[in-house]
Parts: C-alpha cells; structure tokens; sequence
DNA sequence: AGAACCGCCTGCTTGC
DNA sequence: TGCAAGCAGGCGGTTC
C-alpha cells in the first residue's frame, strides 16, 4: 500500500513526465470517479506530494488530488489500451497516464489548491517542538498516533512498525510514557527510514509498482513487518504479531520495550 | 478522549 | 478441481 516513500516515488515520476505538458483527453472507466470533469485543455504546472495525497497542480488554479489509498497506482503507457483495473486515463501528447486500482478505494478531487502544513511532514519543515508539545502527553497508543494523519502525514502501517523498531519502542506504549530522547530517537528513524525508502523506490509488497511498472526494493529491508514468526536480526528471538484497532502490528518483543 | 467496529471493495488464500 | 468463506487494510464515520 503507498505511504509516503511511495507517494513520493510517484510523484516526482509524475512530475518529470506531465509537467508542463497539456491533457488533451480524459477518460473516466469507473462510475465512482465519473465526477472527475473540466481537465481537457488545462496544462500541468506541477506535481506534488501533499502527505499520502498526489495533487496535480493545473494552469486554472485547481489541483487534482489523488489519494491512492490500498491498492491505488498509476502507470505510464504510450498507448491508450486500457491496463486491468484501469480506472481512469488522462491523454497527452507524449503518451498516457493510467489510474490503476483494483479494489476501486482510491479516491480522486479536483478543488481549488489549498496550501497544507508543512510542519506535519516529516520530511518538510517537521515541527518537532509543537508535535512533542501537542501530541507527547496523549494517552494514546504510540503507533496510531504516528499513523494519524491529522497528526503526521504519510505514515502508514508498514512505515510505523518499521520505525518503532529502530527506535526500539513497543507499539502499544501510551504516547505519554515518551521521553523527549525516545521522540527524537523515532523521529530521526523516521526521518533516515523514509529517506532511504524512497532512495529504493518505495516497498513492493502485494501489488505495488511505479509509474514505470517497476517493483521498488526496499521490501528486502524490512525486519519486522510481515516477519511474524521469523527470527529477529537484533537479537534472535521471534518477530511478534498483534492487532491494533484490527490492524496488524509486527514488532520484536524483546528489543521494543 | 480513546478504542473498537463497520463499510467501502476485490483478489488472494484457505478449507472442505 | 471447485466453490465459499475468510482475510487484508486506509480512512471516515459511528458507537460505546
């Protein structure tokens, strides 16, 4: 599923390939995105990251934000046949981007654009003092709160267990039991994690693939999640599967404490 | 406030 | 082999 690292892939792909260039066609093949209208004619200024959201900056003001949710991907083609699960095609002059998504949760708004805080980002302008001063006294449990997009953007599950566990932190600490040292354990994780993910093209697990159709590789550094019943590369006991809020959490429960 | 559950979906895995 | 049930989960909504 894209989190940040892949939205990031995505959209930096995205941006070398329609920026500045004019939609001249756009198909919609799925009825839940039948309202997509008025992008014929309009040119791409920009593509951006927006959290786990692709906006897709136009010459008229707008944006269309795409959020690809589960199993939501886009695929250049220079041809215009239709891929399985082709959802929706915008034509350029160059070739043809697809919104691919089998399971049809993506969901796709065109609005005025509207500027987001950066500061919620972890990997933008990431205020490390107001989240510590906002968030750190939650009685909440640690790994919903770091996948609150209300409260960090882009985090997903994968990204989460992945971070507790270099931080060493059990996922089901409350918040509040944090030092200020623990927050910026996790967060300079977080920061190294995310960066070298993206470096790899973001984590193929299930149906994930670029623009291109290419796997990304960081899935072969992933050592906790998915790893239930596998050994611990730390220190060699078994990896731990819970649930969460009916969410599977992966952890060590000899190096998390 | 916080946690659990549902609905949205479809492909894949599991069990008989 | 084939069919049905079970499972996966981001997010918004509801409920306790």
């Amino acid at each position: 599923m894209p989190e940040l690292p892949e939205v990031e892939t995505l959209s930096r792909q995205l941006h070398q390939k329609i920026c500045g260039r004019k939609i001249l066609s756009s198909t919609v093949y799925d009825d839940k995105l039948v309202h997509i209208k008025n992008v014929r004619g309009r040119r791409v200024i920009a593509v951006e990251r927006d959290g786990k959201m692709i906006d897709i900056c136009l010459d008229d003001g707008n944006s269309i934000s795409v959020h690809l949710r589960m199993t939501g991907r886009f695929l250049w083609q220079e041809n215009a046949a239709k891929p399985k699960h082709g959802r929706w095609r915008m034509g350029f002059d160059t070739g043809n981007l697809f919104l691919i998504d089998p399971r049809r949760f993506a969901t796709v708004t065109k609005l005025k654009k509207v500027k987001s805080d950066p500061g919620k980002d972890i990997l933008k302008k990431f205020d490390f003092k107001g989240f510590v001063k906002n968030y750190g006294s939650r009685k909440t449990k640690v790994k919903s709160l770091i996948m609150d997009q209300r409260v960090l953007s882009g985090i997903g599950n994968i990204y989460a267990c992945e971070i507790l566990f270099k931080a060493g932190i059990h996922p089901e600490r409350a918040a509040a039991t944090l030092t200020e040292g623990d927050w910026k354990k996790l967060f300079h994780h977080a920061k190294e994690l995310l960066k070298a993910a993206i470096q790899k093209r973001g984590t193929s697990i299930s149906d994930w693939r670029d623009l291109s159709g290419c796997r990304g590789e960081n899935q072969y550094e992933l050592k906790v999640y998915g790893q239930e019943g596998n050994i611990c590369c730390l220190c060699g006991k078994v990896i731990a599967r819970i649930k969460q809020g009916g969410r599977s959490t992966f952890y060590c429960p000899c190096c998390q404490k």
